[in-house]
DNA sequence: TTCGTTTGTTCAAAAATATCGAACAATGAA
DNA sequence: TTCATTGTTCGATATTTTTGAACAAACGAA
């Protein structure tokens, strides 16, 4: 079975970071994480196809922004918030506290 | 004469903001803005061509980053940091800090 | 005024990235 | 084995990014 890449701490960038985080859908699947921990993709719902929520957790994943661990046929996804806030300190909780700020999108009825 | 396009501070997004800082180049700029005060576009000087960087700090002012006014045959430059703060507090003051703590990219010589 | 210079935008083409559905692979359960 | 679940990979399409060239606006000098 193929090991899933994860950057070390230090190679993690804080553009890679904020790039990761600067999508709407990535960043709901991060607050998703924070909030509920560990998760797999599928409790990711939205209206996107699979095959693109899975290249949003890659991307994730890549960045340094959440470690992917597989688990019988799914994928159980959760903040590096250690390693985040040892290579960046304060800047996910900053995020995160930030992210309640922002009133939910209207729905569509 | 065309007046330039910026939010209002409750326009501003977390996802905008974040893919606005997002990239290397336009988190250079903000780090220079940050630093410097008050630049034109030319201040700016990297390997880019020019209207990269022009696109580059379209995509900062649009997502309600840095504020610019024309000045002559130049633009001036500045970070929206009263209007960032009231709307994701802490949130440009965590990253301009933490962009310090990255080493720069190694000299090619 | 007219002619250059400076500063930055706009345009069109090329390169890179994102999104999607379909096919595929891996695991576990029946 | 067979089926269902979970997620990845592939190829096509769509969107975004980057670039050089052309353009526009403002200024100063002649």
């Amino acid at each position: 079975m193929k090991p899933l890449y994860h950057p070390n701490p230090e190679q993690i960038t804080l553009a890679g970071v904020l790039y990761a985080l600067g999508d709407p859908a990535r960043l709901d699947i991060v607050k998703l994480l924070a909030q509920q921990g560990e998760q797999s993709c599928s409790a990711f719902t939205c209206n996107l196809a699979k095959s693109t929520i899975s290249h949003h957790f890659k991307i994730l994943r890549e960045a340094g922004v959440i470690y992917s661990r597989k688990s019988g046929t799914q994928h159980l996804n959760s903040l590096r918030r250690d390693d985040l806030e040892a290579r960046f300190p304060g800047l996910l909780d900053t995020i995160l506290a930030n992210s309640c700020t922002e009133q939910e999108a209207a729905p569509t009825h």
